[in-house]
DNA sequence: ATCAACTGAAACAACGATGTTGCATGTTCG
DNA sequence: CGAACATGCAACATCGTTGTTTCAGTTGAT
């Protein structure tokens, strides 16, 4: 592919991603001219609505899957590793709102990646109990659930982000608001 | 309106909750097919698409209103009450799924009982927290806003749901998931 | 029983989104 | 430079959804 007809791809994918966070019903039409493109270029570059939602959740999940990685190599304490992929996550999730939770259907490349996501986060949540972070009863499956549910929750409506919210998500999420 | 009127009306939003939380793109056929009757019968009922949605979000809305404001007549003890009513919101949010999270237009009514509800919640939080139950420092806001991520995701892809459900959402919300 | 209300069915118009083609004009890259 | 590639633009066909109308037949209320 040529260098402009990537620069048209990657404003394409930003557009869509900017428009259709606002209005997940928007044509190709309104995400083309958000794009600075033409209609016809966005079919030259996506065979089609699905193929563009596709490419772009495969992206966004590729990055959270990168940010998750980190946690893995960090030979740093479980607590300390799991606050800087947190804020990570956090930053991805911040600009690819759309992309992932608005996309049911992946192609089998994507469903690899999220397993992989899954998986990671899994292992370590493993880890973090072993080395007494969580309590040994705890539902990993449902430490896990909520954790997104957490990181979604906690990018909802947020203009800006930053530390305190990786802290505050882990900190919900570990001692909860009881006294 | 006549009865048998009011029973094509009960049938089609029933139906479109049905239709509409496996695939929100559905279009009215195939509302109209679940329901049982005509598509032309769906237009005489609601003057549109928009129009369905929006009487379904202001029933299911009212439904939690109703729900949550048993927690104010309640003199039990507040965790007794707050686990009554988190039982009686998680049925409700069970039976509308696709009504309480993919519907964002709502007219004038129904944001006022979103307001109702937001508004009683946020009172019960401050009882909660006089009593001793939440921390003094707890971000209440924040605090209903994890609480009620929280039941979205208890009743994700759960076909049953009872009285363990609440208990676990509300541990969760209070104790967290830390040693 | 009677009348108004309701329904299903079929046909139709209108609309927007999608997808395709052809062609002239730019742009990239060897 | 020049060939291959990429783009914008306009035009066109197609498609599914929505919305409306008409009418014959059914159902509900008093």
């Amino acid at each position: 592919m040529r260098s402009d007809a990537a620069r048209s791809t990657r404003a394409i994918i930003e557009a869509a991603e900017r428009v259709l966070s606002a209005n997940p019903a928007a044509s190709l039409e309104q995400i083309a001219e958000a794009a600075g493109v033409a209609r016809t270029t966005v079919h030259r570059r996506f065979a089609g609505r699905e193929a563009l939602l596709r490419t772009m959740g495969a992206q966004a999940w590729a990055q959270i899957r990168d940010a998750v990685a980190e946690i893995v190599q960090d030979a740093a304490p479980p607590m300390v590793a799991w606050h800087r992929a947190t804020t990570a996550v956090l930053a991805v999730k911040h600009g690819w709102t759309f992309a992932l939770t608005h996309i049911d259907e992946a192609d089998a490349e994507t469903l690899a990646v999220i397993g992989e996501v899954t998986a990671i986060t899994d292992t370590f949540l493993l880890r973090a109990r072993d080395a007494g972070l969580l309590r040994p009863e705890a539902d990993l499956e449902w430490v896990r659930r909520v954790y997104m549910a957490l990181i979604s929750e906690s990018v909802h409506g947020q203009a800006e982000h930053g530390d305190a919210d990786a802290t505050r998500v882990l900190d919900t999420l570990l001692r909860g608001f009881g006294a």
